[in-house]
Parts: C-alpha cells; structure tokens; sequence
DNA sequence: TAGCCATATGCGTAAGTGCGCATATGATCA
DNA sequence: TGATCATATGCGCACTTACGCATATGGCTA
C-alpha cells in the first residue's frame, strides 16, 4: 500500500510549486513568452533576489526552460500540464466566488488567457 | 493590473490544499466513496487529531463536502474539478520519471482510477 | 585586465504549517 | 443522568518557507 507515499510525495511537491502567489504572478508573466529575469523582476514588482529564488526552484521541478543569452537568462513555462491545470482551477475557483464582479471579471479574463 | 493579487492569493490556496501528501492520501481515500473519519484514519494510518484537521480545512476549502449521520461524520470529495486536476498533474509528474519501473507502474494504476 | 551589468546564493529572521498530546464537544445508549 | 464512542480543537513544538540584505558568480566591454 505504500508504494503510494512516494506518488503522493511527487504530487504534492508538484502542486507545492502553484500553491504560492508570487511564483503563479512570475508564471502568468512568462505564460506566453520567454523573458530575462529582470523583465520579471519589473514586471511583478517583486525583488530580484526573491525572483531569481522562486525561478530557480521552478525550473529545478521542471515548471519552467531557461536560456542563457550573454549575460542575460531567459525563462518560460514549459510545462504543457500547466495551462490546463491553472485554467480547470481558475474556473473552479472563480465558480465560488459570490458577489465581487470585478473579481469575477478578473477571473474571466485571466481564464479566457488560458484558453 | 493589482486586481490580480487576489486571483493570484485564491488560485495559490486552492494548491496548496493539494500540496501536502498527508492530504493527498485522504483524498484518495474518499475520492470515490465517502466514509467516515474513523475509517479515514484506519486506511490511511495518520491519528485521528490529524486526519480531523485535514478535513476540516479541506472542508472549507470546498474540497470535500459532509454528511453527518448520528455520530459520525462522513466526508467525500466533492469538487468536480479535483479528479481532473489530479490526473493531469499525475500523467505530469509519471511522464517526469526516469527509471523506477514500480514507480512508474503505481502512477500508473493511479491514473487508471482517475479515468 | 579592470569595471560593470545580470543573475544566483549564503545567512539570518519572521511567519506559516504539520503534528501530537490532552481535552472539549456532540451524539448514542444503558 | 452518567458512561461511552466519534469527532473537533486549544496549545506547544519542530520544521519549513518566503523574504531581504549582502555578496558571490558569470559574462560583456573598454
């Protein structure tokens, strides 16, 4: 029965990537396309050090690619599952939601990105 | 553009429901049928304390939904969502592994179920 | 080579999280 | 009502995790 522990430990450790809003704001950010670290750094308002941190980690669980282009790196979102994943939970999330349109219509135009 | 925040933050606490293998084998447990907590704990060999307090919180995370019947308490997984999720994420995570034929086959028959 | 830019990382800290023990609540039955 | 079973919860502890600061590494250009 417990060859299971280690299925359920891979799984977690991979939802254990999404569960944390900084890295899903530096996902949605190289969803589309590759962009170098300070591009994100900028664009998510969040420092570099947490940044570079939280890609390095991502990559690590193989969510994200990297390309080195002179001194700059590029990251992206290969990971085919994750658009698939992140709109099924963000309709399941947004379908709970009450009240709160503009929430709602945030809801909607980040699942129709995903779609 | 900090409409976002929020979506980020509820999409990131939806995983991290997910992120934690303790949860994950509860889940599997009561995936298909619902039981009830002492049988949870039985099959899953976590302590009562525990498995109390994963429910509960999963609970109210619209995970799972209750059913009181004298005095006991009978818990099913009842997001529509979550059986798509999980399947996704575990083809994900089996098409990462090299090696570890059994691994691969637990995955496997993991998947199976969620199909 | 030296200096500069881009990215990564060691260290310390504060907050979060899973867990066990003991105990509380709630329901049944004698 | 009191005893007993089933489930939930307060408290404390150990461990993890996100973060910032300072600094290290790696590449480019003068």
């Amino acid at each position: 029965m417990d060859d299971m522990s280690e299925v359920f430990e891979s799984v977690a450790r991979y939802f254990s990537l999404l569960s944390e809003p900084t890295r899903l704001r530096i996902m949605h950010c190289i969803c589309q396309d590759e962009k170098a670290v300070n591009q994100i750094v900028e664009e998510t308002g969040a420092t570099q050090t947490n940044v570079s941190r939280h890609l390095a980690m991502m990559y690590q669980g193989g969510v994200l690619t990297r390309r080195r282009e002179g001194s700059q790196v590029f990251y992206k979102v290969g990971d085919p599952a994750f658009i698939d994943i992140c709109r099924t939970v963000c309709v399941r999330v947004a379908s709970e939601l009450e009240g709160d349109k503009n929430l709602k219509r945030t809801f909607k135009g980040l699942i129709d990105e995903l779609s």
